[in-house]
DNA sequence: CTTCATTATGAAAGCGCTTTCAACAAACGT
DNA sequence: ACGTTTGTTGAAAGCGCTTTCATAATGAAG
């Protein structure tokens, strides 16, 4: 077994008709006639017969596959939207070929070209920045490509609006009576999401009289113990902030363990709000005010939206997912200190 | 442009030389002269060649292609491995194709037909238990295949002793004096992984002229809030335990929260064990005392076997990775009732 | 009863690459 | 100097499928 792989030409000779038939009763059963379809899948069936997926791509120009580069997969986010990508896909026979490029600009690159060599018929990517090569490349390819969580205005792109997280965020510890609010963000450099919620947050403490100066933020690692880190860094200044924003709920969560590992409340000592709404955001204590993003969605739809593309419809050039302020128990109004 | 792509023969022009020379510079460059090869990479570079994966996968009967299916992309675990899979296969120009399953047999059986259609290299899965139509694909397919977790004796596998890992969990909570022991564990119903954790904590109260009644067992989607409420549950029988294991960490940290909720206290009034070791357990307060598994060496092995099995090199029939009981805040020693 | 669609099927030409197999040249040993 | 390796390259036959294009058969229309 394994030996003999049971090809299209056996099915058609076990079904008395030619093999153009067999490839027809596979990916257009309603140009046969009922009577022949039965046969040639009865044949199929009992053969075992499977398509050979490089052979029909090959002849077909379609690989029934999408790409999709992320900057890890360990990660809840990405994570997630992949499950959801994954999900919608499979319903509609595609598989999901995924590569990550942990924030190197050039392993994306890489990734791009592999993608692209295996014939995909799609590609998500995460972000609009990028290698100028890695742009050439896609362009270059004409192959539908989404971008998610950032637009670049170019490429179709399914995204939030990043700043206005960091806004919603900032504004409501504003609100709360907060002056002095820290934020801790990733590592900067290649990733437009933390920059732009970092901005969205300044700017709101910009208008109101307020500054978000560089003292008050510090990048890290996008884990926990980043988090973590940042929130020691942040505490540990001459003033210290009342608030703290997180580029990332796992940021925040990282600084409710940090305020409690040296003996602080929250929400009494310190407020703290997350960005991404993680389900575990509502389950920590103190329940974690965070900025919902709905992570899911955007790997449902970037996943319809590339099969869209794919059968040549149009499809809006970006669409922006709405983020949404979850009032939890890591926030309150500031105490007169 | 997109439409003329550059294909083999067009390098081969360029270069003056046959296709077949500008496939062996590819594949296997040491077959040409050092002058042949220089020119006909020159030529390949300025053309922008690409080679086309699908047709490379039909000629050669190798896709470079590894299948990964799990029960879920959405989870801490399973997208660690897989992380460190793609990683670790990235190396060596493979790819990942990915499917999930959501605890479903038959899903698995689609996906894997899927995967073998699309002409994967090798095949990773999670457990051992499957519908036998599945089994019998894989047979008969004489693919490479590596089960992760568990192994059922047969296929290659990289797994854990789920069992041991119940049973130091168990161990640890016993050896601290307490005797009313519950357990929250994932849905059993296909998920070998979760039977062997429980079995192993089972046989471990056994031993110690203990027992873990159903009534101290409950099942619960593989959540935090799962953990929530089946912690709910336990705390609110007539004679609630005085610790709990989490067949995932995730359950434990639940526990944590839910205990919390209702002003408990860990590890006084309720001590808590998971088994996972997730990066988060060491960072929740209390630290959750966990048994740690190797979840990341777990991807990298099953890569690397998978990738060896191609190469048909020998390899371990299945290889037992460790865990290790890390004792954190969330256990300690049942004081006097 | 002829003509023109319409429908169901087959023949055959590839899709872009890999890989024997063979050819040839150069280097070797005796 | 001659048979023999060794090293490089090319010719050509597919890999297993899809897809025009052509053909045959059927029915509708004139």
């Amino acid at each position: 077994m394994g030996g003999g792989r049971v090809k299209l030409s056996d099915v058609a000779r076990d079904a008395g008709v030619s093999p153009a038939t067999v490839s027809r009763a596979i990916a257009q059963p309603d140009l046969l006639s009922p009577e022949t379809l039965a046969r040639v899948r009865a044949s199929a069936l009992r053969l075992g017969y499977l398509p050979d997926g490089a052979a029909r791509a090959l002849a077909s120009g379609r690989s029934m596959t999408i790409g999709a580069i992320v900057p890890t997969l360990d990660s809840a986010i990405f994570a997630r939207a992949l499950q959801a990508m994954q999900a919608t896909l499979a319903q509609s026979g595609y598989l999901l070929l995924v590569a990550s490029h942990e924030a190197s600009p050039a392993a994306e690159t890489q990734a791009v070209r592999a993608l692209l060599g295996r014939g995909v018929d799609g590609l998500m990517l995460v972000g609009a920045e990028r290698a100028p090569e890695t742009t050439a490349l896609l362009k270059a390819s004409s192959l539908p490509v989404v971008l998610t969580w950032c637009g670049d205005g170019h490429f179709t792109a399914v995204t939030i609006d990043n700043a206005l997280a960091g806004r919603l965020a900032a504004e409501h510890l504003i609100g709360l009576g907060h002056r002095r609010i820290g934020m801790i963000v990733g590592h900067l450099q290649f990733n437009d999401r933390q920059r732009a919620r970092l901005d969205g947050a300044r700017k709101a403490l910009v208008a109101a009289g307020l500054s978000l100066p560089e003292s008050l933020v510090v990048e890290q690692a996008l884990t926990l113990a980043g988090g973590r880190a940042g929130c020691a860094m942040l505490l540990g200044l001459d003033a210290p902030p009342t608030a703290l924003i997180g580029g990332i709920d796992l940021f925040a969560i990282g600084c409710l363990e940090e305020a409690h590992a040296r003996g602080m409340a929250v929400p009494d000592d310190l407020s703290v709000v997350g960005i991404d709404g993680l389900d575990m955001s509502a389950h920590v204590s103190p329940g974690l005010t965070t900025v919902h993003v709905p992570t899911g969605r955007i790997g449902n739809l970037a996943a319809q939206t590339l099969m869209a593309m794919i059968a040549h419809q149009t499809v809006d050039r970006e669409r922006v997912l709405p983020v949404e302020l979850v009032v939890r128990r890591s926030s309150q109004r500031l105490t007169g200190s």
